[in-house]
DNA sequence: CAGATATGACAAC
DNA sequence: TTGTCCTATCTGG
């Protein structure tokens, strides 16, 4: 379930459940026990995400990346960790608890200079307090792309993912093909204000919600819809059903290879 | 139980 | 633009 708000929820636990200690590592399915047996041993000195990476800071000098890509998991525990089954490609613990990771797409030790390469091809991570909005506003402005591809593009916005842009874009009443080019600073700072206050509820809830409360799905008369992500939303995975604010069948559409999903009625 | 699907990012053409 | 990778879970028969 990896857009930003997920990793750094995993940030916050790893620190939380082997922060400062002395971790072990194991990679049981085989295709990191390189990588494993480097870093087991050492300490986790501190956790951060930027975008959708997440980073392990380890006191022998080196940081484990993980991107989850579009299945990877982890899972947490206490010990003692069940057997290891399936497909696992780390497994982390201390004394007290344990945490295993299936499926990332990355998985690998940095060192310093290689983290800041990987942390100077990221945009701007909403998330972060450090976040420049003035700064993504300016590589979107110029291009022509759309902005249902600009937004997920992770060079310009860090840690935006397919639910939260196809969200902000019918909160802001944009069609996802709108070209950046088309976009004005108060519609910029329109999404970028969404972006942030909705992916720092995400991190709190652990589930992403943007229906307001005038819109949701009972308050019309119907049931509650959650979808298979967890949260409430106006159009991610909604093809066909109504709008929830005018009731006109929700489209879906390509763009990059990625389902796109608008209302023909509210955006334009 | 096979097949489709998934909140992602690449490389290769 | 197409193909490829990683794994689990949901779907329909």
């Amino acid at each position: 379930m990896p857009e930003g708000h997920t990793v750094h929820r995993l940030a916050a636990r790893h620190h939380e459940l082997l922060g400062g200690d002395v971790v072990n590592a194991a990679s049981p399915q085989g295709r990191f026990s390189a990588g494993a047996a480097r870093m087991s041993g050492s300490k986790l000195v501190s956790a951060e995400a930027y975008g959708k990476h997440l980073l392990h800071h380890y006191d022998l000098g080196l940081t484990l990346h993980v991107h989850l890509g579009l299945y990877g998991k982890f899972s947490d525990g206490t010990v003692p960790a069940p057997p290891p089954i399936g497909e696992l490609r780390l497994r982390l613990f201390n004394d007290r608890h344990w945490i295993d990771l299936r499926g990332p797409s990355a998985c690998e030790l940095l060192d310093a200079s290689q983290v800041q390469a990987l942390l100077d091809r990221l945009g701007v991570d909403p998330l972060r307090a450090d976040a420049d909005p003035k700064l993504a506003y300016a590589r979107l402005r110029h291009r022509a792309a759309p902005l249902g591809a600009l937004l997920l593009d992770q060079s310009i916005i860090a840690g935006a993912g397919l639910i939260f842009v196809m969200e902000v874009l019918y909160r802001a009443g944009l069609h996802p093909s709108t070209p950046g080019t088309a976009l004005t600073p108060k519609g910029w700072k329109r999404i970028w204000g969404d972006l942030v206050s909705l992916m720092a509820q995400a991190v709190l809830s652990g589930r992403i919600d943007t229906v307001r409360p005038k819109h949701m799905p009972d308050a019309m008369g119907r049931p509650p819809r959650v979808d298979r992500h967890g949260g409430e939303v106006y159009v991610y995975r909604r093809a066909g059903q109504p709008c929830l604010v005018c009731r006109t069948p929700i489209a879906r559409g390509e763009l990059n290879g990625r389902n796109t999903y608008w209302c023909p009625a509210c955006q334009s």
